[in-house]
This record gives C-alpha cells, structure tokens and sequence, in this order.
DNA sequence: CATTGTAACTTGTATAATACAAGTTACTAA
DNA sequence: TTAGTAACTTGTATTATACAAGTTACAATG
C-alpha cells in the first residue's frame, strides 16, 4: 500500500511512540501549561499564575516548543497594545488523555495530591 | 471524617496529582524504563539495551529513583554472583495506563512512530 | 506631557541535570 | 593466569533549568 504522507524514518531516539512524545512533553513544564490552558487560562499572565509558580523563562520557551510542535496556537485577540491568547490544537486538546491518566495514578498513588475539583467538593 | 493516614501538605511544588507525579516522572527516561519492564526486561543490562542508548549512569540514576519512590523493587535472583532483577510494583504497574495513553496519542498524532506490536504486524 | 502601570516577553548568569567515556568490583569459565 | 561479563561508579563536558532583572509597546492618570 501506498500512501501520499511522508513518513520520517529520523528520529532523534526511535520510533517508538512514547520516545516521541517524551522528546516533546518529558519535562517538569509542558503538561502542567496544557493542563491550565485546558482549565481554561489563555494568556501569558494567567499562565505565569500556576500555583507551581513558573519561571518566565521556561514559561515563554515552553510556549514556543508546543507552538512549534501543532500543540499549541497563538494569536492575537487585540490590538493596540497587541495581545496574545493562546490555545489548544486538536493534536493538544488530545493530551487531555494523557493528564487524566495522570491525575487518575497521583490522586491514587500520590497520597495528598487533589484536584481542584475534589478540593472544592471538600473531598480532603 | 478522621482517617489514620498521614497526609503530606508539604508539596515541593503544589498538591496537583499531575505536578507530582511530574516531580518523579517528568523527564525523558523514567517512563521509557518502565516501559521496558512492562515488556518484560528485568535486568540491568537488558534495561541498558534499549532502543533509545540510554546512558549508563542515568539508567543508574533513574533505577534508584524510581526504587526509592516505591515503583520499582530490586531483588536479587542469585548469589555468587550477585545478579539483581527490577520489578514493578502495583504503583509502577499502574504507570501502565499512562503509558498507554502516550502510545495512544504519540502513534495518532505523531507520523511515522510504531509500536513493536504494529511493526511486527506489517502496519507500517 | 510626564509618570505610573501592565502585558508579554528577553537577557544574563548561576545552578542543576544529562551525556559520554572510562574505570571498578565480584565473580565464572577456559 | 587470562579473559569475559554483569552491574554499576566516577569524572568531566555539555545542555537545560532557575532566578533576577531589564525591555517594548502601549493605556491611563494627574
């Protein structure tokens, strides 16, 4: 079978799946700004916020990779002064899996750790 | 309510289930080791003969870590010499469902990556 | 019109993590 | 005695991350 997509055979560790998006996301960083963006924060400010407190440096290179990557997408919601929203792709919305899986291990195997959500229901 | 446990508050970066299970796994080998456990690797050396070169002193490293954290358990199967074999506990088993979603969303959104599963059954 | 404030970054430097090469220990087998 | 192997450790170079401060482009206030 052929098919027209162009299949990279170079890749910087293997071709396993989980090589792969570990050279993306395997850092202390990246899945903690897609779990505010999916929890509904957009702008660099709010993102800045975590309550893991982010360096700004990590945060505006860590905006970059996942821009770069298709995770993210930036755009300007205003101008004069220019400001920007950023905000998941398809292929970012996806991770939504790989942090539920997440808080399902920590809330399990994690003793202490809580979601906002069980927080907030006074489940603590 | 009153249980018996004892419950950390003190976080090193919040209480988050995602920032802490990031604080132990949140970097580019320790789920690619638990991975190779889950495929049946149990030794050292096996675990040095991944596909990815991971390097001695960070299998090391990781090995420990993840032995400390409870995930992984190391015994010895024989003396004289002294081998030793690393195994999942239920904790680190666990990690299975994690893994999983990665190969989920690593072969969707990342072309070209392949299970060994996939690869072994001509899906390529 | 000068000053203060704010969003969104960038730059510089210190510290920590990771990589690569080599060496060590405790044996077995020839 | 020599060679081989498993399971690491050690040393150093390179890269990543953290922390503090500075920059740009504006709006709002007095």
């Amino acid at each position: 079978m052929k098919t027209g997509k162009t299949k990279p055979d170079t890749f910087r560790r293997s071709p396993c799946p989980v090589a792969n998006a570990l050279d993306l996301l395997g850092d202390q960083w990246s899945l903690l700004v897609i779990r505010d963006i999916l929890h509904g924060k957009h702008t660099y400010g709010e993102l800045l916020d975590s309550p893991e407190k982010i360096p700004t440096s990590t945060l505006a290179d860590r905006l970059k990779r996942l821009e770069n990557a298709g995770i993210l997408v930036k755009a300007a919601y205003q101008e004069r002064p220019t400001r920007y929203a950023y905000s998941l792709s398809a292929k970012g919305a996806a991770l939504g899996e790989i942090l539920l899986a997440f808080v399902n291990w920590g809330t399990q195997y994690i003793p202490g750790t809580q979601t906002l959500k069980s927080f907030k229901d006074g489940r603590n």
